[in-house]
DNA sequence: CGACTCCTTGACAGCGTTCAACAGTAGTGG
DNA sequence: CCACTACTGTTGAACGCTGTCAAGGAGTCG
């Protein structure tokens, strides 16, 4: 499933956001990943971060009977994989055919002296910026409804990867189910909810293409 | 409500751990607040951090019909108020009599050369517990039943207070459903299964004061 | 003692889950 | 191209966990 390209290639893909965050040139090269392909699991050595080229990845904690939370997507641009710790603290997939940048994570601490610096100050910049995702996001899953939680999700998603005035999502029922803490069903009806309020509407063949017709509407069901 | 004391006094109450977080002495002082004092407000400019050093504080934030979520308790030794951006994000209050120590925060950043790599090291490695708090907080909130809610927070209270073998909480049951995304009822009846079950008893003349009776039991049930 | 807060417990309702059926899409191979 | 299968998503019906509403007890403090 996993097919390792470009690295040590003879030409420089440009990897400005890796680079910018360790403050030089750190470029290893690239993965791609079908569909379901694991890119890292929890537990393991974090011996690499990563940047989304293309495509789209979910990290995710599961409990032993396989209830599972997703985390985070990860989208084009940005970079996941990121632990001061020892080890990965999620496992990380991709949901589509996915390629990402990588680089060895001592990269980032084991450069000279004047190069840590801005390196510890950008991965600080990095980690904070997951955090306050996370405590908005418990803020959601501890105290919103279902309808309030599928319009928080739709508010962050048009953010994140409208073009073109659609959304073309990426993740399954199920994957926004378990982001949102709740079920597929719930999800989807939810969304056929907003659909007969005229707050949003499907395009093309399949559900998972969104054009947003009211978005005060929908920001004012986020709360 | 709000009582300064310590302010440039004259002799040096310990503060090692604020001290070592900055890799040099940042001492400023003590408040003293009474229950439920604000010690700060989500959005006000986040310039003091803390330490707790007798009592108990928690962190929250609400939505606009006042539903609130709690992030997190701060307990003896819990440095909290550590923000790499401008602003506080949460609104942190004292639950019981409380004392703390403060610093400004920019004195974390705006030491000379060599101070400043010691002290961003450390505030990563704060912010990066926060955030794998955070992480398994997700995973109580969306993933999890009331009665396990309740037994990881029990789990989690008896490794930061149980002395003596008996835990004394100093918040109350609506501050523990605001923490679990419950309501004070379930909390209550949830404690009730688990007395019923023979895994914990309350001693004393309040609800507060629980002994844990069966911890691997409440282990498994955390799951 | 009275007022207040905190907690428990009961009855009931409702939101979201569970279980199930069905439809549409995509992928595969003949 | 079409049948066959797998996957995904929608929708309905019933259940149940948790929330809501309410009453009452217990502790605290003036």
């Amino acid at each position: 499933m996993l097919v390792r390209i470009h690295e040590n290639a003879g030409h420089r893909p440009r990897s400005r956001e890796l680079d910018a965050l360790a403050g030089h040139s750190v470029f290893c090269g690239e993965f791609r990943y079908g569909r379901g392909g694991e890119i890292f699991g929890e537990g393991e050595f974090a011996d690499y971060l990563y940047q989304v080229s293309t495509g789209a990845v979910r990290s995710y904690k599961l409990l032993s009977d396989g209830r599972r939370q997703i985390n985070a997507f990860h989208l084009p641009g940005d970079i996941f994989g990121v632990e001061s710790g020892e080890v990965y603290r999620f496992t990380a997939e991709a949901i589509v055919e996915t390629t990402v940048r990588f680089t060895r994570s001592h990269s980032l601490f084991e450069t000279g002296a004047d190069g840590v610096v801005p390196a510890v100050n950008n991965v600080l910049k990095l980690v904070t910026r997951n955090l306050q995702h996370a405590e908005s996001h418990m803020l959601l899953l501890g105290r919103k409804t279902a309808l309030e939680k599928v319009a928080a999700f739709l508010v962050e998603m048009d953010g994140r990867l409208t073009a073109a005035g659609v959304m073309i999502l990426p993740m399954s029922r199920r994957d926004i189910a378990d982001y949102l803490g709740l079920t597929l069903e719930t999800v989807s009806r939810a969304l056929s909810v907003l659909k007969g309020e005229g707050v949003l509407d499907f395009v093309g063949p399949t559900q998972r293409q969104i054009v947003l017709l009211n978005r005060p509407k929908l920001a004012q069901l986020d709360s």
